[in-house]
This record gives C-alpha cells, sequence and structure tokens, in this order.
DNA sequence: CTTAGCACTCGGAGGAACGGAGTGCTAAAG
DNA sequence: CTTTAGCACTCCGTTCCTCCGAGTGCTAAG
C-alpha cells in the first residue's frame, strides 16, 4: 500500500529530525513545520507505528524511525542532492594531497573517505583471481642467489632476491629464463605448480632450485593479487555519537571494525552507491549500524570498494552525494590509463 | 633521602593493588598483610604522601601512587621477573603463527605486542638514511617502457614498470645500465640528483629520460627505506580500562594514537626495554598514561622498536617481561642470516 | 477529516538521607 | 621513640523520593 503523501512528509520529516538531532521527534514540532495541528500529527503517527515505519522508545516519547522507515526515506523520499561546491572543493582536496598513484589509491580510499565523511570507513581491494605472469627474468647475483622479477597481467612488476641451496652457473640464467617464460607465463597459480613438477624432471637439481623459487615466488605474487584486502579506518570517531556514549556498544563496534573487517559487507549489485540500513546487515555486529558502500574502477581492472559504516541514524543524503562524488572523483583521477610512474612495485 | 625498607613494601603494596583494582588502597588492607596496625600504616601513608610517593584521590580515600612512586617501583622495587612458561608459550605461538619474514616482521609487530600484553601497541620501523643502491638492472619492454630494477645495499629488491615520453631504442637499453651502475651505484640520494644533471648532458634525450626515471625510482626505494613509520594498533583497547570510562579522554587518546602516531615516543637509549611514566612524557596527549618500549634488531641493520601504551597504573612487570621477551624471540629469529626466501620486493 | 481539550504516562533532573570506607588526631601502651 | 587503640569526622556513592515537563491517546466538537 502507498502510503499518503502527507504521511511520506512527515516520515521525511521525523527521519531528518531524528537524523540531526538522535532524539525522538514530537508531533508539536511537526505541526508547527507542516501548518496542521498536533492532533492530526499524532494521528498520522499513529498510524506510521502500526504500518511499521516509526516506532515510540517508550510511552510518551516522540518517534523515532524504525529500519524500515529509512529504507523508505533512502528509496524514495531523500533528496539525492549533489555534493555543494564547498564539499566537492573538500573532497577534491583531500584527493589531490594524499593521492600519487593508483596503488595509493585504493590503499588510502578508506582513510580518505573516513575524514570526507566523519564515519568510521572502510576500504577493499577486490582480489583479481584471473591474473597470471605475463613475464619472467631472472638476474645472477652470486652462484646461490639471484635476483626474480615477475611482470603480471595488469604490468606490476615485483622482485625478490632468492637464494639457493646448491650453487648454480649463472650462464645458464638466460637459458632458464627462457624455460620459465615458455612453460609458465600466462598460467594460473594451479597449472604453474602442475607443471612444475613435469619441469623437474628433466633439469639438473641446481638449476630446477631456481625455478622452482622463482614459481613460487610467482605464485605468491599471485596469491597477493587474488587476495581480497579489507582495511578499516577511523573507528574511534564513534566514540563522538551519541548512540555509542554505551562503552560497551562502542567497544564491540570497534572491535568488529578491526577484528572482523573481512565480514564487511561487499555487495555485488551494480548500484554506484549501496546503502544497507540496520538488519539488513547479516552480521549481528552491524544489526543495528547502517553500512553506506560505494565502488570505484581504476582501470587495468582495479577495481575497489569503499565504505562507511555507522549508526542507523546515518546523515543519508550526504553521505550517499559525497560517498558518489568521491568514487566518481577517483575513477575518474585514474581511469583513463596510468599516469606516468603510476603502480606498484 | 633514602626510604626505610618498611615505607618501600608498603609503596610496593600500594603500587601493586592498586594496578590491580584501579581503586585506591585502604590502610586496613594493608596493615592486614604487613602484620602491623593500621595506624602505623596510615602514619607512612602520610610520610609517603608529603615525600610525592603517594596521593588521595580527595581527603577520606585510600591512596594511590603518584607517577614519582611508580617511578620508584619499577626501578627499584618491582620484581623483574622472567615470562612464565605459560606466557613464553604464548608469545612463541603468536610468532610463530605470523611471520614469515623479517619485512612482515617489521608491520606485525605492533599488532602482535599489543595481543600479547592487551594494550595498545605501536611499532616504529626506524628509517635507514645511510642506505645506497647497490645494483642497476634495467628490462626492456617496447619501445617506450622498460622495468627498473634496484637492488639497494640490505639486499631489498624493488622494481617498476616506467613509460618514456620518446621512444628509445632497447639495444641501448644495456649500456644504460652500465651507466648507471657506474655513476649511481652506491650514492647517496643526493649525490643521484648532482650526478643526474652532469650525466643528462652526455645522452641522447630519449635514453637520458630512461635513466632519469630509473633514478627517480632508486630515489623513491630510498626515500622510503629512510623513512620513519610508525604504526599504532589495539587503541581500542582501552575502551575496557576504568580510567577510560570517560569517553572524551579515550577518545583523545585514540585520536592521539591514531592521527599523532608520529610523535609517539622513539627513545634512544640502549637499555633492552624503557619505561616512560605518566609526565615523563613529553606529549601532552600522554601525560596521564605509561609507555614501555622495547627495540630489537632483525639483522641487515633493520632495527626496529616497539611500544606499548596505556595508562599510568600499567602492569609494568607484566608488560616489562613479556615486551622484553618479544624482542628478544624477535631478533633471535631474524637475526642469524636472512632466511631463505625472506625479504621484501 | 481536523482540531481543541484533557487526563495520563513516563523518563530525567534535582535533592535529601544514609551507609560505609577511610582518614587524622590523641592518648596510652610497649 | 614507635606502635596501637579509640574516636570523631569527612566525603563519596547509592538509594529513594519528588517534581516537572514533554508527549501521548482519547473523546467530543467543529
Amino acid at each position: 500500500m502507498e502510503l499518503s503523501e502527507r504521511k511520506k512528509q512527515i516520515l521525511k520529516a521525523v527521519v531528518e529530525h531524528y537524523i540531526e538531532s538522535a532524539e525522538p521527534v514530537g508531533s508539536k514540532l511537526l505541526a508547527r513545520e507542516l501548518g496542521v495541528s498536533s492532533a492530526t500529527v499524532r494521528n498520522e503517527f499513529a498510524e506510521l507505528c502500526e504500518l511499521g515505519y516509526l516506532e515510540q522508545p517508550h510511552t510518551s516519547a516522540g518517534r523515532a524511525p524504525t529500519p524500515q522507515g529509512y529504507r523508505l526515506y533512502v528509496n524514495e523520499l531523500m533528496e539525492r542532492r549533489a555534493v555543494s561546491a564547498d564539499e566537492a572543493e573538500h573532497i577534491d582536496e583531500t584527493l589531490r594531497g594524499r593521492l600519487t598513484d593508483a596503488a595509493g589509491a585504493v590503499a588510502n580510499a578508506g582513510q580518505l573517505v573516513s575524514s570526507i565523511v566523519n564515519y568510521p570507513a572502510y576500504s577493499v581491494k577486490r582480489g583479481n583471481r584471473a591474473l597470471t605472469v605475463e613475464r619472467f627474468e631472472l638476474l645472477g647475483v652470486d652462484e646461490r642467489s639471484f635476483i626474480a622479477v615477475v611482470m603480471t597481467g595488469d604490468k606490476n612488476v615485483r622482485s625478490q632476491l632468492c637464494q639457493t641451496a646448491l650453487p648454480f652457473d649463472a650462464a645458464r640464467l638466460d637459458g632458464l629464463k627462457h624455460l620459465l617464460n615458455a612453460h609458465f607465463a600466462g598460467k594460473s597459480r594451479e597449472e604453474m605448480s602442475a607443471r612444475l613438477l613435469s619441469v623437474g624432471k628433466q633439469l639438473a637439481p641446481a638449476l630446477f632450485l631456481v625455478v622452482s623459487k622463482t614459481v613460487e615466488f610467482a605464485a605468491q605474487t599471485l596469491d597477493e593479487a587474488a587476495r581480497r584486502d579489507v582495511e578499516t579506518t577511523g573507528a574511534s570517531r564513534i566514540l563522538t555519537m551519541p548512540e555509542y556514549r554505551d562503552m560497551d556498544r562502542a567497544h564491540e563496534l570497534m572491535t568488529f571494525l578491526v577484528d572482523n573487517k573481512e565480514q564487511l559487507p561487499v555487495p555485488e549489485g551494480d548500484a554506484p552507491v549501496q546503502v544497507l540500513i540496520g538488519p539488513e546487515n547479516v552480521d549481528a555486529a552491524l544489526r543495528d549500524t547502517s553500512v553506506v558502500v560505494a565502488s570505484y574502477d581504476i582501470g587495468d581492472g582495479m577495481r575497489g570498494l569503499v565504505g562507511v559504516v555507522g549508526p542507523t541514524r546515518m546523515d543519508y543524503a550526504t553521505v550517499t552525494a559525497r560517498l558518489a562524488y568521491f568514487a566518481e572523483s577517483l575513477s575518474k583521477l585514474f581511469g583513463k590509463g596510468l599516469p606516468d610512474g603510476a603502480k606498484q612495485d
């Protein structure tokens, strides 16, 4: 059933006042705003309560929105405003100041967002399981050590000094390099392991050690790229919010954000900004918080996701606007090809 | 003036009870423990107060140690016990579980320590300003991009894909590599910049770009190694401590630990474990907290430092013992040469 | 359907009373 | 000179009570 226009207006007003004050909203205040009597508002209140959009903390208190109320607000009532010039300015500056390359962007996104919206935030580096090694290089150091260099499909280059138990002939490294590129380039982690066995039979032990160390390093590199990485920041910001005056609640949420960050929601949908309200979060620890997430794309298939965690009484309009602007800016900044020296080692 | 034996006993008992309970200690309790009357204890209390070792939160309350009292306790009274078998076991396991290489050790030290002592902790990676590049390598990719590889004096290898505005002849890379090794290896960051100017005049622009990009990358690498890096963890643990029941205090300390971590003390002394009590900390935000720090050495001149932050009512005996054991274990684990694959890229 | 009026509920603020832990002081005992 | 028993006093934290006001639900009139 569709709510009457006035009910929507009332719900919207209740949500917005409650977001601002964190205190139940009474009928008198709204009566003044809407130009009707408080009794009328009370009647509407009663019906909105029955419908599950509002609730009373106790008899003779004002009304506060339920999660369902917030949901309707976010879906239909909220003004989807763009960020103001001031806000845009502030976000741009935050971005400019700290972003030198794409890898740093992903690492810092959480921190930046947290400072932009003033709630705890998290950032997720999406794992890329399809990544393979595009190129191997070997550089001799001495007869028992060499440098392994791998370049992955996303043009990241990593390298490591490797030491072997047996001495090897440095002149053979070039041959091994070709062997590596022929047999292991473009292969998944699992294929590499499989091939290693068959290659092993054809090589002298000392040389096989070189190959296996290199492949091991490559596998590590791919594992790291495949890993989903979650970082949280700004958890202490909740201490300023009245809903976390209770230390136990504050502590519970903070430890969750730090210790269980892998369980923070990573929704799959394609909406630019998504909102999860209270009990919509599967995790019990988030049952009375809301989460707003946005995903961004900074080229090279480096997709990331940033989220904001706060009380259900979150300023959804501001947070969604700023988060959308942030994600958009980030995508724009790095979307078009790699700036010159931008990539991680 | 030296305190009488009994005064020391009393001070020690007060400190230990206060550490355990966070509540002022009364004369009756100590009377029972020492086998004297409470009046005697009160007389001693009064004198210890005058001498500045104890204080009363208010008349008709028990006594609590002053920072000076804690100082005497730490210097002379505290039993410098070693960790118990259980504790050692726990610490060893914590270390074993999460440490694969030396670089990871430095990064994780704070987190590990925090979980070991159950206070907020921080770890400092000491910057190595004397580091230089030991070896350069260039690997061609296409006519406008190449891979720069640098190995630093501490045997860390880093690499990056670089792109140039002008196309260059890949066959010349080998010559450039020798030029780089001849002119820039073993040089400080400043020397490298200076040499870059003189080298520039002798090279075609496209080739100079390759050299300058590589040197720039090398400089970045050295900068990063020179940077002192501070990480804090476990800040939320203070929320369980009675002295931080006051949200404002808790918030103040937490934001300090997160936002001003560079200002955390990094004492220079050579004692294995150092204790800074309350006002001994220069920073105002730490004026009523205590800090315990230990430094470790994991070879290759990679020195690090771990610290614990907590209320002045910190369990110094346990914390110093565990921290000392932790630092020692870490040094032992990585002290003797690099384990096989251990280093960062 | 809206509004005015009214009795009712409930939480929070403010304040008095109380109990108890702990003190300082004094005077006597060792 | 030190230790102890005794005692009056201080002060904090708790409990209990009252009171106030904001806000409600209901009813009856416009």
